[in-house]
RNA sequence: GGACGGCUAGCUCAGUUGGUUAGAGCGACUGGUUUACACCCAGUAGGUCACAGGUUCGAGUCCUGUGCCGUCCA
């Protein structure tokens, strides 16, 4: 082996392996329980972020996990076909060729963004193989599938004919860049600094007289069609049927009296543009108003407004009327005012409300989603996901499905050529167009991306082909076990996955009635959901490509090892809350293989394993006779550790079970168990024994670790010799008293008191390294000490003398009756230890520390008694912490006891 | 405006029904080529647990309020 662990030719060669192997192929097996993750779909032609290495390295754990386990598991990979994004992109690079997709016509158009999406696409597969994502590869998925897409045209007919579907003219939200309407979901609110005009309208009635409205759109001046007041607003009497002429484009327009007009905002009168704004639009129905359309498709203002602005940008339009209302003498006052503006998601520009004529959703079985969750079908964890989550299926509202693009599932419905579309009568709506097609025309929108993805665990396994189901195991993978995401989808797409599979998974149901709870936990689409925090960069800050904080994964795992990356990430990553990512976190992950490597390395070079092939075979090589109690209390903790690893498992926390195994490894067995193990090696009668407990905890460290750093782990597992050559992947840890049950077969059963005791000879070996460090003794190995001690701890530490010895660096232990006087003292749980010094001691330096000693020990012993002196505090409190808190006090006694004949001793 | 989360050592974070003297890793400092590992080992220093009240025998932990940072919704 070589002396350092190079990463890149074992994670090719095993990955290479695994695939050959067929590892990770999805099988359906009666036999086994099934355990299966969907991946949260990437972008078709996205490329590997920090986040998707945290979410699949966590996928992937659970899908190691589970296959150690012995379930049949099936982690199902795709992409989707992000719909504006990836269409901007194409747009993008036409325009550079000086084309457009309106020049190559849509069916050219979509051809060419097919081949850029297979140029450009699944390069992030690659990358997450690079990963160690075991993901079952042949089952890949893509939204624009023919199988897929065929599900998502059906899902839209059966949402139809059962009613959740209509088409209508409303208010959307309207991207200018786009080009296309946009989800609630897909507008993000960004507070702004903009201005709030007030602006003066003459009353036709009453010349020379005006009302006042405030308004921060002052370019939608031409679209007014009324001015509206709250009809209990005092402040403005004898109003009520009059009118006033709109300072642009002249016009007579009335007042009229409406309950949604805010009375305390700005003049307390509001100017109604029932086109632009959604408020207006409610209201202008309610007035039976006209509606004025100012704005071309991409937000230029159009003949409507007039001469003077038309084919004018709406950010210059409002300069302009502003200016021009200033020369009329009609603005009277500007002042700079915070408001929330919607902006689109995608192109980052506010987006306009729009009256446009679309495709909405009535969400199907929302008050089933909610209950899911409520009543634990569903678990979120962390559990306070819950909350946002019922939050918005209480505020929800119909989803507008329709996207002015050609890229996507286009809408299955067809109007007969030449009649009114607006007409239901002369709709088509079906799975496969009408026969006489010659007579139709087809709906020119697509679906919104998230309407096809909400099908996602249900179309990937086949949905609704009953042979494809089949094939691909709905009934046995379905619901599936686990889902990781972030909590900033879980609207568009976590919720209504929830929605989807209620209410297509089964048997139809009518729309006014309720599923059943068996019905439910029958048609969920997961059973649990894991929600990852965000990966911020060292300043908090998101990782973006526009701020370029963001490093390459791939970078990070050629300097690293994808181990190495995949062990750093997830100690950094606690329980859903964000991630401050740190390159040196991915460096401790490498040198937590490279420990790793070298303790297996250690082991091969210390003697050959005579049969590692299974355990039993480990533990039979054990003598009990040479056990000392390091062996008992390594093999004890290594159960406690499998045992916590199972329980933190349960609970999703990754980051505990790092910390778990790492302590276990790092700290006892690396730091304690294999150091003091050296001098036994050298000995015939003990070797055997102690190589047999160092290859057991080898061969439970490497499956504990095994989901979260897939690679070395295989590689060192075949190395060592474990399981004949087979692949670790088959393999569980196992539990604690699996464990200890395994001991029994060499007739070892060991007493937890060994733990206590051993924990005890290690806090002596600090004590005594310490002691040495301070006087500039560390590299003296024969040291000799002194100590003082009663009759158990005496006993105790000859018991343990060797591993005291060896661990300390030192030549010998004492055992004496009165302090030696003129040492330097350490006062142990162990006794009272002098250190040996044939040289001279610097006394003033050691009476300084000592009653430094003293009197911290003093404040403990002051705080004690206080406490037990107190005398609620012994009636009250329970019987074990008045006895624990009595027992401190005794240990904190003597130890100041001795602590003191120490100081004595010095003088 | 509403909801949620965070504030613990220089940094990043643990701290599970309130209960012994609040922990870890990194960084800092000191020492170290002892038969795996300097991607390592040993040791040392470092904390008014954001602030203010309250409940309690006892509060980092529970309650109320305040502040700052962040996220989501309106």
């Amino acid at each position: 082996m070589e002396k350092a662990y190079s990463p890149q030719e074992v994670e090719n060669r095993l990955y290479q392996k695994w695939l050959n192997d067929n590892c990770f192929s999805g099988q359906v097996s009666q036999s086994k329980d099934s355990y299966s993750i969907v991946i949260p779909p990437p972008n078709v032609t996205g490329v590997l972020t920090m986040g998707h290495v945290l979410n699949n390295t966590i996928q992937d754990i659970l899908a190691r996990r589970a296959r150690q386990e012995g379930q049949s598991v099936l982690w199902l990979p795709g992409t989707d076909h992000a719909g504006i994004a990836t269409q901007t992109k194409v747009e993008q690079a036409l325009r550079k060729e000086g084309k457009n997709r309106r020049d190559l016509g849509r069916e050219r158009f979509l051809e060419h963004a097919s081949d850029w999406r297979d140029k450009h696409g699944g390069i992030i597969f690659k990358q997450l193989q690079k990963l160690g994502c075991s993901c079952d590869w042949e089952r890949n998925v893509h939204t624009l599938d023919e199988d897929y897409s065929n599900a998502v045209i059906d899902a839209f007919v059966k949402l139809y004919e059962r009613g959740y579907v209509y088409r209508g003219k409303r208010m959307v939200n309207w991207c200018p860049v786009s080009l296309t309407a946009l989800s609630d979901e897909e507008v993000i609110m960004k507070p702004q600094t903009s201005k709030l005009y007030k602006i003066r309208y003459e009353i036709v009635e009453s010349p020379g007289e005006y009302v006042y409205i405030s308004t921060t759109r002052p370019e939608t001046i031409m679209g007014d069609v009324a001015i509206a007041i709250h009809p209990e607003d005092e402040r403005w009497p004898g109003l009520d049927g009059k009118s006033v002429r709109r300072p642009l484009q002249p016009k007579e327009i009335p007042i009229i009296p409406d309950s949604a007009v805010e009375k305390d905002f700005g003049t307390g009168m509001l100017k109604i543009t029932p086109a632009h704004d959604q408020l207006d639009f409610e209201i202008g129905q309610r007035h039976d108003l006209q509606f004025v359309d100012l704005f071309n498709p991409d937000a230029t203002l159009n003949e409507l407004a007039g001469k003077d602005f038309e084919g004018m940008d709406r950010f210059k339009a409002r300069k302009v009327t502003v200016e021009k209302l200033k020369e009329q003498g009609d603005l009277i006052e500007e002042e700079t005012h915070e408001n929330n503006v919607g902006f689109s998601e995608r192109a980052d520009v506010p987006i306009e409300p729009r009256l446009s004529e679309q495709w909405f959703l009535k969400y199907p079985r929302v008050e089933e989603a909610k209950k899911a969750v409520r009543d634990g079908h569903i678990s979120f964890f962390p559990k306070r996901w819950e909350k946002t989550y019922l939050h918005w299926l209480d505020n929800i509202r119909d989803w507008c499905i329709s996207r002015q693009l050609w890229w996507g599932h286009r809408i299955p419905v067809w109007y007969r050529k030449g009649e009114q579309r607006s007409d239901k009568a002369n709709w088509y709506v079906g799975v496969t167009p009408p026969d006489d097609i010659d007579n139709w025309e087809q709906d020119e929108d697509v679906l919104d991306t998230w309407a096809s993805s909400w099908l996602w665990p249900l179309a990937t396994l086949g949905w609704p082909e009953e042979k494809a189901m089949k094939e691909k195991g709905l009934d046995y993978f379905y619901p599936t076990s686990a889902l990781v995401t972030g909590p900033d989808i879980i609207f568009f797409w976590v919720a209504r996955m929830i929605m989807a599979g209620l209410e297509f998974k089964g048997e139809p149901v009518k729309k006014e009635s309720t599923l059943s709870e068996t019905e439910i936990s029958n048609r969920i689409p997961f059973k649990e959901v894991y929600f990852t925090g965000i990966i911020r960069d060292g300043d908090g800050r998101k990782m973006s490509k526009s701020l370029g904080n963001s490093p390459d994964p791939l970078e990070l795992i050629a300097k690293y090892g994808a181990d190495g990356l995949r062990h750093g990430i997830m100690s950094i990553a606690p329980k859903g809350q964000d991630i401050r990512f740190s390159e040196e976190r991915i460096e401790q992950g490498r040198n937590f293989c490279n420990k790793l490597w070298n303790v297996s390395r250690f082991r091969q070079m210390s003697g050959d394993s005579p049969d590692n092939s299974v355990p039993e075979n480990i533990v039979e090589r054990i003598q009990k006779d040479f056990l000392t109690k390091d062996d008992q209390a390594i093999l004890l903790r290594l159960s406690e550790t499998l045992d916590t690893v199972e329980k933190l498992y349960e609970d999703y926390e990754f980051n505990s079970v790092l910390h778990t195994i790492y302590h276990f490894f790092w700290t006892d067995f690396c730091d304690w168990y294999i150091e003091v193990s050296k001098p036994r090696m050298n000995r015939d009668e003990s070797k055997a024994t102690c190589l047999a407990v160092q290859d057991l905890c080898l061969r439970q460290i490497l499956l504990l670790l095994h989901p979260f750093t897939p690679f070395i782990t295989e590689e060192l597992w075949a190395l060592l010799g474990y399981a004949d050559g087979k692949s670790i992947q088959g393999y569980s840890p196992g539990s604690g008293s699996q464990f200890l049950q395994l001991l029994t077969l060499s007739e070892i059963s060991i007493s937890k008191s060994i733990l206590e005791e051993v924990s005890k000879v290690r806090a002596l070996v600090t004590d005594l390294r310490s002691l040495k460090a301070e006087r500039n003794l560390s590299n003296n190995r024969e040291a000799e000490f002194y100590f003082v001690a009663g009759p158990e701890d005496t006993k105790t530490i000859q018991e343990n003398e060797s591993s005291i010895l060896a661990m300390a660096g030192a030549g010998a232990l004492k055992v004496t009756e009165d302090a030696p006087h003129g040492l330097p003292a350490s006062v142990s749980t162990l006794g009272t230890f002098y250190l040996d010094l044939s040289a001279g001691v610097d006394l003033e330096t050691e009476r300084k520390r000592l009653n430094k000693e003293v009197s911290s020990l003093e404040g403990i012993i002051t705080g004690i008694e206080k406490k037990l002196n107190n005398s609620s505090f012994v009636d009250k409190a329970p019987v074990q912490v008045v006895e624990g808190a009595k027992k401190q006090l005794q240990d904190n006694l003597h130890k100041l006891q001795e602590t003191k004949e120490a100081l004595s001793a010095l003088k």
